[in-house]
DNA sequence: AGAAAGTTGACTGACTCACTCGGAATTGCG
DNA sequence: CGCAATTCCGAGTGAGTCAGTCAACTTTCT
């Protein structure tokens, strides 16, 4: 159950990008300096969210990365489907990802245990963090 | 996010063992063809399990598991973290492990983003499956 | 005694995680 | 144009984890 850092630091680097919408680009550099992140490893990060459309960049001398969806209407659920994958605890109850699994002696059934258990689980990560924006995320989350 | 294959099986063997609480002892080889599970594997999440005060054995010929504890009193939260570790997505919100986050940038700040995000992912599942007994498991939860 | 079961620790192959590196392409400036 | 700064991209790497596997030992029942 638990986060990657490359989910980390995408999430860290959003931060960052959130907080100049609209008004600069940044530049893998200085996030990577006010947040803490290995600069190759961040750029690695930068491009996947970019290739993912989140991001938009320039090469060059005055290059650098700007969000280029509006932080309201991105979440961290997408964010760490990028990164990491779905959030499901198990394939067979994810909704993004959903694969029937194999060799579970439930699968034949029409009820598995541990589907229903994970399902909840599912469902419950899901719903915090796929209502989560980057605003939320940012300037503090309203709860609900 | 994910589940291991260690506490998947585990629970699984402990779906098999509740089932049969009170009544028999169950074998390794038992459990494992009814749950499909490679017996060498289960037998040390068995052990994990009874080493945690889960299971008792008995050696020799009509040896096997049975649950020490009522599966009532036994929840998925404990099992996992047993198995897995901790519930928490990241351990600066862990409340069975809590580890300070070190090189975070908001370490020495009040008030963290991915802390307030991922805190409430970890209460959330924690909820659940800190809630969630093996009785509930094995013959259908009762929602809330 | 001997067979059947659990106990223990070590081992392994494949894979993933968290980076790291080198080099190519693009852009701005003088 | 030439050069420096920056992003782009693929490959590589060392440590560690995952999911088992194996061999040798102890205990118990008959």
């Amino acid at each position: 159950m638990k986060l990657s850092k490359k989910s980390e630091y995408g999430l860290r680097a959003l931060l960052e990008l959130t907080q100049f919408y609209g008004k600069e680009t940044l530049q893998r550099q200085q996030i990577a300096e006010r947040q803490h992140i290995p600069v190759e490893f961040l750029e690695q990060i930068l491009l996947a969210l970019k290739r993912a459309g989140l991001l938009a960049s320039r090469r060059g001398i005055k290059g650098g990365y700007t969000l280029i969806k509006s932080p309201d209407e991105i979440t961290l659920g997408q964010v760490i489907r990028i990164l990491d994958g779905p959030l499901a605890p198990i394939a067979c109850v994810s909704k993004t990802a959903y694969q029937k699994c194999r060799d579970c002696p439930y699968a034949s059934k029409p009820h598995c245990p541990l589907q229903d258990a994970m399902g909840e689980v599912r469902n419950a990560i899901a719903d915090i963090l796929d209502h989560y924006t980057l605003n939320d995320f940012a300037f503090g989350h309203r709860k609900g």
